[in-house]
DNA sequence: TTCGTTAAATGGTTATACCTTTGAGACCGT
DNA sequence: ACGGTCTCAAAGGTATAACCATTTAACGAA
């Protein structure tokens, strides 16, 4: 069956019993799947559970390390390393996903349109089944947009606290998740388009009719007028930074590149 | 504007100018951000490396064992550390988001949902955008799906190939990725479920929708076509897996835990 | 030429020592 | 008795050095 999996997908090598180290990551897995690790525990001194396990130091060390980078562990000099806290959104980390597009050449459409289809899915979903404590606070960003009209900053923080709220409403916690991978790494682009926007008002609008249709549990009309709010925003962007539209799946050079 | 980030989302503090390893993670990112390191390259040994960064060599490993655990790079004994090829479609780690799984409690009922956003996103663009080559293809596995209605295996096999074979003519990247690291989670579900199914034919036809839909540039009837088959496909794991369906966002313990 | 052997290169592991930060308890002054 | 400061143990971070295991390729014998 494993065998089948490495056939079709490019998984990392699951349970090799290869490398010490992957055993010790495999060991700190099964911790975390059985329970025996609960979010904002803390583990035992790495000089003390790496004589538990068998291991020296560095070698836990490593596997630690490795847990710690895609975000499942936290490690604080001095205090210890704690289980990674699990209050409010999960989030996954957006670095590999934002090292992945500088590797493959992703361009900037290829990140709107992913955004756009997940945020247009959560959208939907939101439309469905939103509380009604859920639309006050997106109805309290929106009024906070168009209160901030003439402070580009002030205002991008409502707009992403909008979203966010969508997105809990989705009531999705992976689809969520995956936004805010892909939205976390156009927010620097968008934080200097903001500055010198000069559409605040249209944008406020166009969240408004989301808001709207998900009040109105219309998901249909809150996938619409998700994808119309940030296909305007897309376009803008293009405007500004002056990047031509090179097609869909563009394999030149990085141009339009995602890091400053 | 990295502090009002920190703020908005939880990143990992980039560039905190903190720990030596941190800023190894920071130069080597640097590297490929740049182009200096290229896929498929190989890095300099890490006794060389390591003085050219002026680290120790425990230091260069963590931070090359960071990276290598999110999967952008792969270091093979006896051979040397290599950047990852980016041949095919690219796949993110699943790994990250199965260890959140088990961390919040993920239902397998979220998991299919998510699933089922993403192929419809990438089923709609893929409609727009296939070309005839990708289009034959699908056909190719529909037909193999037909020649293996005795064979679940090997109709997995085709169904797999068939999704992966949409998601690439959707010429988003991005959500290829995704949808894989959430596709891939479930694979292991899904071999159990398809050795017993009574309805690969269904199963087949259904298929065969998605790519007539792709094949008449119809992207909602794609999007509608591929609902339908994962809705049927998700009913049908339910129903064998004795799963009882509570509701969307599911709080209770996990009792439809996602591991075996 | 071809195949097997061997040796150098390279990542993996261990051991040990020391540094830096954290956090809490002891201590002292008010 | 209270509060603030100090000190020190604990814990993670880094460095050095040595050795193991695997891979690769060069080399030599058939």
């Amino acid at each position: 069956m494993t065998d089948l999996s490495s056939e079709l997908f490019k998984t990392i090598d699951p349970e090799r019993r290869g490398t010490t180290s992957e055993e010790v990551i495999s060991q700190l897995r099964e911790m975390i799947h059985r329970g025996d690790l609960r979010p904002g525990d803390r583990l035992p001194p790495e000089r003390d559970l790496a004589k538990m396990l068998g291991v020296s130091r560095p070698t836990l060390r490593a596997g630690i390390r490795s847990l710690a980078a895609v975000g499942v562990l936290q490690s604080r000099q001095g205090a210890g390393t704690f289980v990674v806290k699990a209050d409010g959104p999960p989030s996954l980390d957006s670095s590999p996903l934002r090292l992945m597009a500088s590797l493959h050449g992703f361009t900037s459409a290829e990140m709107f349109e992913a955004r756009q289809a997940l945020e247009m899915a959560v959208a939907g979903l939101a439309a469905e089944r939103a509380t009604s404590d859920q639309m006050a606070s997106m109805s309290e960003e929106v009024a906070g947009m168009f209160a901030s009209l003439d402070d580009p900053e002030q205002f991008l923080i409502h707009d992403v606290r909008f979203h966010q709220t969508v997105a809990a409403a989705s009531g999705n916690r992976i689809l969520t998740s995956l936004m805010n991978m892909v939205a976390t790494i156009l927010f620097d682009t968008r934080i200097k388009t903001v500055k010198r926007a000069t559409d605040l008002k249209e944008s406020a609008e166009m969240h408004r009719h989301v808001y709207r249709a998900i009040r109105e549990h219309n998901p249909e009309a809150a996938r619409l007028a998700m994808s119309a709010h940030l296909s305007k925003a897309q376009r803008a962007w293009e405007a500004e930074a002056d990047v031509p539209d090179n097609g869909h799946h563009a394999e030149e050079g990085n141009g339009a590149g995602l890091a400053p």
